[in-house]
DNA sequence: ACGGTTAAAACT
DNA sequence: TAGTTTTAA
């Protein structure tokens, strides 16, 4: 559900970036043959002509819809061009789509905070832009506004035909206005060059709302499609919003939306201001009731978050009606195909921007066969991620099974799958001084200026020679790589805090395991540049974990990595920082095949200290040895 | 048999 | 909290 937020005191500038049909459009870049003809992208040509996912403008005149089957589109507009999505392993690949919305959110990031909100959408702040334009080159002294611009469209301002440019320039080179619309005349015109610029280097036309917030600047960029732009005054919002159908409102497309309708009578937005908010709360809860409330008003205070890349991956395929599948082995060819591409794309998302998953996550659907009972749910189930094609296929099939069980229960009855998919989630940045123990041994360590500044924490002052880490370990690693790319031990970061508030017998086996740890490995953490995080220590052995007082080693450890200053974070912890920074290592996402590549009688010591992590078909999950770690900054 | 994704809130 | 389900786009 909606949360409401309040609107911010001053005035921001809100830009909502939508690309218009951008398949079609990456398809007609791609072959302009097909620019100018009515044409739409299409997946699965084999039934009923395939499911049509983007229709052109050319196309859409003729009555063409997205979600019609191919042959009703060709029966419509019989000169229909339908471009099929790529396939790769059996499946429909996005990849073309994507880079190319990466593409057009590299331009889009430069002039202010760019929030990508999908595939082909963005929000961009440019509130900064805004005031800075106002203060040095304000519309109104401008000799000539950009003719492109005064195409924009200006809610309110109603007048059409040849006048209509003579207007917008008056709108927007006004003297008197107040601030806001100041703001937005700067605004229109920052991102009509954004616009220009997008065309220029990528070839693809989008359509913009600019606003004083997200909700308005979304609304508005659908208004006048494609390839305009049109701008929202404070002045406007109120009759815009009155005669709004509450469906056309973000998250009131569904059951809420109808909920309104049905139980309160509501029809536009601007219905909803009869309520008081005590009634929209006591309809809806606390949260949505002010929403709906605040949005009447057309207050909005959600910020544009600054993100440039997705926050999960994912991939799945459907096995409508005849296709479910019915074997094990099918299951398993099909999640193995998903697993492929997932991997392939979180491996590049490593190499390309430094980011790691943690979370794996199978979900399928599923019937049975003659089973009358309301169709119980496949369960989705997960598990901590590990890198590599063949443990993420692993993985995922044991999540399957695990899934298959508790949707079969007892029964012992014919069943059939119909859709699959898996996503890669929980996905964090590499912290700067992170880097494989290949790359460590092989002495390619990055720098990690950021985090330096202590010296005896450089990684040039402690050559690699003086580690005291086995040699034999390292000339077997070495060894490895070169028999295997699949072994890449990832030293991430990531702060303690669940650790303190485990349950169960995995919280002695992860303070043993932070305590065998710190005593195997110091000499590494000072070449890496690392060290544990001591507010965890404290929590540790202050509550949850009794036996590390027992342990002097946190001490001796704590002297050796160097800890200095104390600081009180705003939670009252008491923490121990250095330069700014708040130390910690992982405890997480344990990889027990590792320990494969290690000589044997290492491994038996390592197994020792940590008990091997049953994943994916047990309740049990997520813990236990040490796979990645590093430095990482708290906010 | 409106597909393939992505995101985020609610629920437990 | 972590994991799962639900809702929406």
């Amino acid at each position: 559900m909606p949360i409401a937020r309040p609107e911010p005191q001053n005035a921001r500038v809100i830009a909502h970036v939508d690309m218009d049909c951008f398949y079609v459009q990456v398809e007609q870049r791609k072959n302009p043959e097909l620019r100018g003809l009515p044409t739409a992208v299409v997946q699965y040509n084999s039934w009923k002509g395939g499911g049509l996912i983007a229709v052109g403008y050319e196309a859409r005149k003729f009555g063409v819809k997205r979600s019609m089957r191919g042959d009703e589109a060709k029966r419509i507009c019989p000169n229909i061009q339908l471009i099929q999505v790529p396939v790769a392993r059996g499946k429909a690949d996005l990849n073309l789509y994507r880079n190319a919305g990466s593409e057009v959110v590299s331009i889009l990031a430069t002039k202010g905070r760019c929030e990508r909100a999908s595939i082909d959408e963005v929000y961009l702040d440019l509130t900064d832009a805004a005031e800075m334009m106002l203060s040095e080159t304000p519309p109104e002294v401008l000799e000539e506004i950009d003719e492109e611009v005064l195409k924009s469209h200006v809610l309110g301002l109603h007048v059409e035909g040849n006048e209509r440019e003579e207007n917008v320039k008056e709108w927007l080179r006004q003297s008197d206005a107040d601030h806001q619309d100041k703001l937005l005349a700067c605004g229109a015109i920052i991102v009509e060059q954004l616009r220009m610029k997008v065309l220029y280097e990528t070839k693809f036309t989008c359509s913009a709302g600019i606003a004083h917030n997200k909700m308005l600047a979304k609304l508005a960029s659908a208004m006048h499609k494609p390839a305009q732009q049109t701008v929202v005054p404070s002045s406007s919002v109120k009759d815009l919003l009155a005669s709004l159908p509450v469906k056309k409102m973000k998250q009131l497309g569904g059951k809420l939306g109808s909920s309104l309708q049905t139980d309160l009578g509501v029809n536009t937005i601007g219905d909803l201001l009869q309520f008081s908010q005590e009634k929209l709360q006591e309809h809806y809860g606390v949260n949505t009731g002010t929403w709906l409330w605040n949005i009447s008003r057309g207050i909005s205070g959600d910020a544009v978050v600054d993100r440039l890349l997705p926050k999960s991956h994912g991939c799945g395929k459907t096995f409508p009606g005849p296709q479910a599948l019915k074997t094990i082995a099918s299951v398993e060819n099909w999640v193995n195909q998903l697993c492929d591409e997932l991997s392939d794309r979180i491996q590049s998302d490593l190499d390309q921007n430094r980011r790691i998953a943690h979370t794996l996550t199978l979900h399928a659907r599923a019937f049975k066969e003659n089973d009358m009972e309301p169709q119980r749910k496949f369960p989705s189930k997960s598990c901590p991620l590990r890198y590599g094609t063949a443990k993420i296929q692993e993985d995922a099939v044991k999540l399957f099974d695990s899934g298959l069980r508790d949707f079969l229960g007892s029964q012992h009855i014919g069943w059939g799958i119909t859709s699959l998919s898996i996503a890669a989630s929980k996905i964090s940045d590499l912290p700067q001084g992170t880097c494989s123990i290949l790359k460590f041994l092989q002495g390619k360590i990055p720098s990690s200026t950021s985090l330096s500044g202590a010296g005896e924490f450089h990684n040039e002052s402690l050559p690699l020679s003086s580690t005291v880490m086995d040699q034999e370990i390292k000339q077997k690693a070495l060894a490895s790589e070169a028999a295997s790319n699949d072994i890449d031990i990832i030293f991430q970061a990531k702060p303690l805090k669940r650790i303190g508030s485990s349950v169960g017998k995995t919280k002695d086996v992860r303070k043993s395991s932070i305590l065998k740890f710190f005593q195997s490995s110091n000499s590494s953490f000072h070449t890496m540049n690392q060290a544990c995080e001591r507010s965890s220590l404290d929590q540790a052995s202050s509550s949850s974990f009794p036996e590390c007082e027992e342990h002097s080693d946190l001490e001796q450890i704590d002297e050796q990595v160097g800890f200095s200053e104390d600081r009180i974070d705003s939670d009252g912890h008491h923490n121990q920082t250095r330069n700014g920074y708040t130390w910690g290592i992982n405890m997480e996402n344990i990889d027990p095949s590792v320990l494969d590549e290690l000589p044997m009688e290492i491994q038996r010591e390592i197994r020792e200290w940590f008990h091997p992590p049953k994943r994916a078909n047990t309740s049990r999950k997520g813990s236990s040895i040490v796979h990645y770690f590093s430095p990482v900054k708290k906010g």
